[in-house]
DNA sequence: TGCTGCACTGCAATCGATTACATAAAGGTT
DNA sequence: AACCTTTATGTAATCGATTGCAGTGCAGCA
C-alpha cells in the first residue's frame, strides 16, 4: 500500500522505453512518435506519475518560485495586490512565496537569505524600507535574482519598480477640496520616512500652493497608516480651536479611524468636516458616510509587477531600471462636501 | 564578474577538505573538529556560498514548502489568517506558497497537482469547498503529503483540522438579540452549500428553538460572505411589510453591506433595526456603528492549523483525525440596542 | 608492542529528471 | 547502389548536496 511515489524509470520500464523518452513525451511531445508518446502517458497515468520538482528544479537550475516580501501580511490593503500577483505567476507557471518581513526583521540574514537565487527566481518586495544591507546584497549581481518592487520604492531607484502616480493623488485630493471651497485643510500622513508619504505629501504640498493655501503644522497630524492613527488624529482635531473644515487621510484605514472617532464625540463627516481617503479599498464606498478617496488599482499593481519580474527573468541580458507608474482615480462619494453647503 | 554561485566543493576546494565534510560543518557542526569547522565557515563566507535547496531537497526527499490553497486571495479575511501561519511556519522552516483555487479552477487538475508531495511537504486548505476528485487524491496515501483544514472544513470530516465554534456563534447571536427583546429576528446566510454556513446556521436555529422563537422564511437573506449580498439583502429588507426588528449577518462584510444599504434609505442601525455580524474582523469596531460581532481568532486560527500541520508532517506514522476547535467571543459593540429602548 | 576505541574525515553512491551527443532506422536523391 | 537527411530513441553525464560506510590517526591500556 504504502509503495514510494513512482519516478521517471518505473514509467519509462512500463512503456518499454527510456528515461530519455519520457522526459522528452511529457515535456517536448512534439520531438516523440505518435506511438511512443501515446504509450508513455499511458504509463505515467497508470502509475500516477508526478514530477519530482527538486530535481526538475536542481537539473533546470531554477526553482519556479517568486519570493514576495510583505511588510505586514495581516494588512487586508495588500491582499488584493496578492491576489493579482498569484494571477499572473500561476500563468506563467511560477509559485508565489509569501514572507512576512515584520516576522523576518527577528532575523535579518533570514531576509538576505531569500534574496539568493537557490530559493527563488525573482523577487518582487512590497516593502521599501528594506535594510540597506540586504538591498546591497540583492543589488551585488553574481547570482542574485532580480527584484521589482511593487507600491513602495527604494529611494535612489535602484530596482525597477511599478507604483501608483502617489504624487498627483495627493494634489488630486487637495484640490478636490480646495475646489469644493475649503481653505482650511489638515493632513494625516504616513510613517515618516515612508516614501508614499514622501510622494504623497509633496503633491498635496503643490496643490497648497496652486490653490494659495497652505498647510498649518498644526493641521499636520503624523500617522502610519493604521486605523489607530487615524483615530489618535480624530482626538487631535477634537482638541484644535481652529478646526480644519476638511482633512486629507493618506489612507483610507486612516479615514476609517478619524471619522470614527469623530462619530463618537458626535461630529459628522461630512457634515462638520470633509474627508478623503487613499486607496479606495473595498469597504470604503460601503463606509457611512462612502469614503471619497483615490483609487489605486491593486489588482493591476500586482499583476504588472509580476509581469515586470517575469520579463527580467526570462530576459538573456539584464534589463533598463524600469519605473512603471499607474495613474489613481479621484472616487467622489459622501465623505466631502461643498463649504458652503 | 558574473562568475557562477559557488557550490559545496568550492568551499570544500578552499577549505582544503572533502564535500561531506563541508556539508557536516554547515549542518551537524558538533561533528566536525573546531579546526575545520572554522576553516570550512570561514571558506563558506569567503566564497559567499549558500545552499542549494534544490539538491539539498533532493537528496533530503522534502521540499520544505507548505501549500495555502486560499478561496479568494483578494477577500481580507483571508490575510490575518495567513499572517497567523506564516509565523509559525517560518519558525520552524517552512515556506508558504499560496495558491488562490479561484484561479485554479480554470485548470482543476492543477489543483490537484499541488496535493502531490513534490511541490510541498503539506497542505493547509481554507477552501472547504474543493472538488470531491482533488480530495480524493488527497487521501490516497501513497505519496500524498498531509492536509490540514482551516476555518472550513470537508464533509464526514475526512481531514484533521481547525475551526472555531461555528453553531455556538450562531446561537449566541440570536440568543444576545432575543435577550434585548427582539422577537422578529433575520438572518443573512452564507453560501447555500457551505459549511460554515450550515453550522452557524444550525446555532442560530437552536438559540430561535430555545426562546421560543421562530425564523420566518420571509426574514431569511440568501447571501454569500460579501459586501454586496449584505446590500442585497438591506433591499429585500427594505421591501419586507413585517420587517425584522434584528438581523444575524453570518459575516461582518454582509453586516457592513446591509448596514449601509440600509443607511443610504434612510434606514438606521440600531435605531430601527439591529445588527449582529460574524468574524470581528479590523473595521468592526470602527464601522459606524460599531459592529456587534462574533470574534473569530483569525491569527490564532492560522498558527494552530500550521502547528498541527507541522505536528503530521514530523510524525512517523499517521496521527488521528484529529478536529480543533476555537471558541469565538461576541464583541457587543453599537450596532445592537434593545427594543425597547 | 599490540590492541581497542574514539573522533574525524573522505569516498562514492544516491536523490530524479534533463539533455548533449551518439546511434539507428527510414526515406530521398542522383 | 552509395550517400545524405531526417526522425526517433537510447546512453550517460550532469545538476549540488547528503550520508552510509570505510578508513585514518591517535590516545589509552595491558
Amino acid at each position: 500500500m504504502e509503495s514510494k511515489a513512482p519516478n521517471i524509470s518505473d514509467v519509462a520500464k512500463l512503456a518499454g522505453v527510456s528515461t530519455a523518452t519520457v522526459s522528452r513525451a511529457l515535456s517536448k511531445p512534439e520531438t516523440v512518435a505518435e506511438s511512443t508518446r501515446i504509450a508513455v502517458l499511458a504509463a505515467a497515468e497508470e502509475t500516477g506519475y508526478r514530477v519530482n520538482l527538486s530535481a526538475r528544479n536542481l537539473r533546470r537550475q531554477r526553482t519556479g518560485a517568486i519570493v514576495i516580501l510583505v511588510p505586514n501580511l495581516g494588512n487586508p490593503f495588500f491582499s488584493e495586490i496578492l491576489a493579482g500577483i498569484e494571477t499572473a505567476l500561476s500563468h506563467a507557471d511560477f509559485n508565489m512565496l509569501v514572507v512576512d518581513t515584520r516576522q523576518a526583521y527577528m532575523k535579518p540574514q533570514l531576509v538576505s537569505e531569500y534574496l539568493h537565487a537557490t530559493r527563488a527566481d525573482g523577487i518582487i518586495a512590497l516593502d521599501g524600507s528594506l535594510p540597506d544591507a540586504v538591498l546591497a546584497a540583492a543589488s551585488s549581481g553574481a547570482g542574485a535574482p532580480p527584484v521589482i518592487f511593487a507600491c513602495e520604492w527604494t529611494p535612489h531607484d535602484r530596482f525597477p519598480s511599478v507604483r501608483v502616480n502617489n504624487a498627483r493623488g495627493g494634489e488630486m485630493a487637495i484640490s478636490h477640496l480646495a475646489g469644493l471651497g475649503h481653505r482650511r485643510i489638515g493632513m494625516i500622513s504616513g510613517p515618516q520616512d515612508n516614501v508614499l508619504t514622501g510622494a504623497r505629501t509633496r503633491g498635496a504640498m503643490e496643490a497648497f500652493a496652486a490653490h494659495g493655501l497652505e498647510l498649518d503644522p498644526a493641521n499636520l497630524f503624523p500617522g502610519d497608516f493604521s486605523l489607530e492613527a487615524g483615530a489618535r488624529a480624530g482626538l487631535s482635531w477634537l482638541d484644535l480651536t481652529h478646526r480644519p473644515t476638511a482633512v486629507f487621510c493618506q489612507s483610507d484605514q486612516m479615514a476609517f479611524g478619524f471619522i470614527s472617532e469623530l462619530a463618537r464625540h458626535g461630529v459628522s463627516v461630512p457634515g462638520d468636516v470633509s474627508v478623503v481617503g487613499f486607496d479606495d479599498i473595498n469597504i470604503a464606498r460601503r463606509f457611512i458616510p462612502a469614503l471619497t478617496t483615490l483609487r489605486q488599482p491593486r489588482t493591476w499593481l500586482g499583476v504588472s509587477a509580476a509581469e515586470l519580474l517575469i520579463s527580467h527573468i526570462q530576459a538573456t541580458s539584464s534589463l533598463a531600471i524600469e519605473t512603471k507608474v499607474l495613474e489613481v482615480d479621484l472616487m467622489v462619494r459622501d465623505s466631502t462636501r461643498a463649504i458652503d453647503a
